[in-house]
DNA sequence: TCTGGGGTCCTACATCGT
DNA sequence: TCTGACGATGTAGGACCC
């Protein structure tokens, strides 16, 4: 006789990914205060240039830049366990951290080789579990149920298996977790970091999850986590005490009633292993605040760029957008975004820039700008869409597009 | 000396056609 | 012809995540 499974899934997460990355590349780093970000000088090439690709591991401690001495914007992408001991972490501005951690050494993201590990990874847990769904370059989720061994302790072995095995092909730790859903897999990953493994069943609701912090509920962050302070709302616990009416009250239909369920642990969200991208974009924060007259030179080349950018990465991954969006920070960290939907697909730099360039007549431009993006959405294959095209010609009912005016006469 | 870049999803609101 | 309800769609902003 046998039993129908239990609904087994696990949340992996890399350990300190981009740091550990770097540690492999420079091993004399170990055990050190390390923050990864910035990225705008070129370290690693400078340090390749003296040192050359082998000798890389011999280079001695005082020749890595330290956080005291970075110069310029930038956020923190990831710090390795010994720099978190100084209360420095993912986000942090680098000019804060550098308060804390002055000698931590600072290295900047190198996102090719991140990727190939990131690749390598994912690849090492689907001749594993092939239902593995992306959540971002470090992390999964992959849906155990049905995978030979993954009901054994409850998970836990076919967990040390995916360990060993990504391990012994990439050299990195990651951490696991164990659930009868992804919000409590994504949880228990946390629990045993680094390199752990956890184990949750239904059962345990009541004694793990219930004395966490609510923030600790993926999707709540830290506003609606504020507002449940107000509220005198702090752990899972608690919010799973409240009426779902009250919550819905408070919160709105779809997030009080989301909230709830969430505290109360269910979610039956399955495991997705193949998604459509909804739009794509580029944005870059100029090294110092810009003028939309007195640096128009200046804003125009970059927004010519980040246009040709978008192009580029829609042809590559083939994609065609209907809906050309800009987006602008000001000084004061306040942004605006405009965008309009057209008539038709493009993923054409020129088009996609006279589009943006329309956009820019829509905001503001008297406060000095830190920030230019654009975005392309609605997004659809551009195979689908050259199909169609083509059926419409062929019944002559279709109506011919005229290509877009040159961009001259916009404000940059 | 503040606060990156690339995304998704949700909500509120305006507009339009029926 | 006027008015209101309602759904679809587009737009703007913001929360959240990695």
């Amino acid at each position: 006789m046998t039993t129908e499974p239990v609904r087994r899934i696990a949340h992996l997460d890399m350990d300190a990914f981009f740091a550990s990355i770097e540690l492999l590349r420079y091993p004399q780093l170990k055990g050190l205060p390390v923050v990864i970000g910035g990225g705008r000088r070129s370290v690693d090439d400078a340090l390749l240039v003296k040192h050359g690709e082998r000798a890389l591991r011999f280079i001695p401690l005082e020749e890595f830049p330290r956080l005291k001495d970075y110069v310029g914007r930038g956020v923190i992408t990831t710090a390795t366990y010994a720099a978190r001991q100084f209360g420095v972490g993912s986000a942090m501005g680098l000019m804060k951290a550098a308060k804390l951690c002055p000698d931590a050494i600072v290295l900047p993201v190198d996102f090719d080789e991140v990727r190939r590990y990131s690749r390598a990874f994912k690849e090492a847990i689907r001749e594993v579990a092939p239902l593995v769904e992306d959540r971002g370059i470090d992390e999964v989720y992959i849906d155990f149920t049905d995978v030979p061994g993954g009901q054994r302790e409850g998970g836990r072995s076919l967990a040390r298996l995916i360990q060993r095995s990504i391990f012994e092909k990439t050299g990195l730790s990651c951490s696991v977790g164990v659930a009868p859903n992804k919000l409590i897999a994504k949880m228990a990953s946390e629990f045993n970091k680094p390199n752990g493994i956890s184990i949750v069943h239904e059962a345990d609701l009541q004694s793990l999850i219930w004395p966490l912090a609510c923030r600790k509920i993926n999707g709540i962050g830290p506003k609606a986590d504020e507002k449940l302070k107000r509220l005198h709302i702090h752990t899972i616990g608690e919010l799973a005490a409240q009426e779902v009416g009250w919550l819905i009250d408070n919160f709105g239909q779809a997030t009080g009633a989301w909230m709830h369920e969430a505290a109360w642990g269910r979610d039956s969200r399955p495991v997705v292993t193949e998604s459509e991208p909804v739009s794509m974009s580029r944005e870059t924060t100029f090294e110092r605040d810009l003028h939309a007259v007195r640096d128009k030179a200046a804003l125009g080349e970059v927004f010519t760029r980040l246009c040709e950018k978008v192009a580029e990465d829609l042809q590559r991954k083939g994609y065609v957008g209907k809906t050309i969006g800009i987006k602008l920070r000001y000084d004061d960290f306040k942004s605006v975004t405009r965008d309009q939907t057209l008539t038709h697909y493009t993923a054409d730099a020129q088009a996609i820039r006279h589009n943006a360039g329309l956009l820019l007549k829509r905001v503001p431009l008297a406060q000095r700008l830190r920030l230019l993006g654009v975005r392309v959405g609605t997004l659809a294959k551009a195979e689908d869409v050259a199909a169609l095209a083509q059926a419409t010609a062929a019944a002559g009912t279709g109506a011919e597009e005229s290509p877009p005016p040159p961009y001259t006469d916009q404000l940059f």
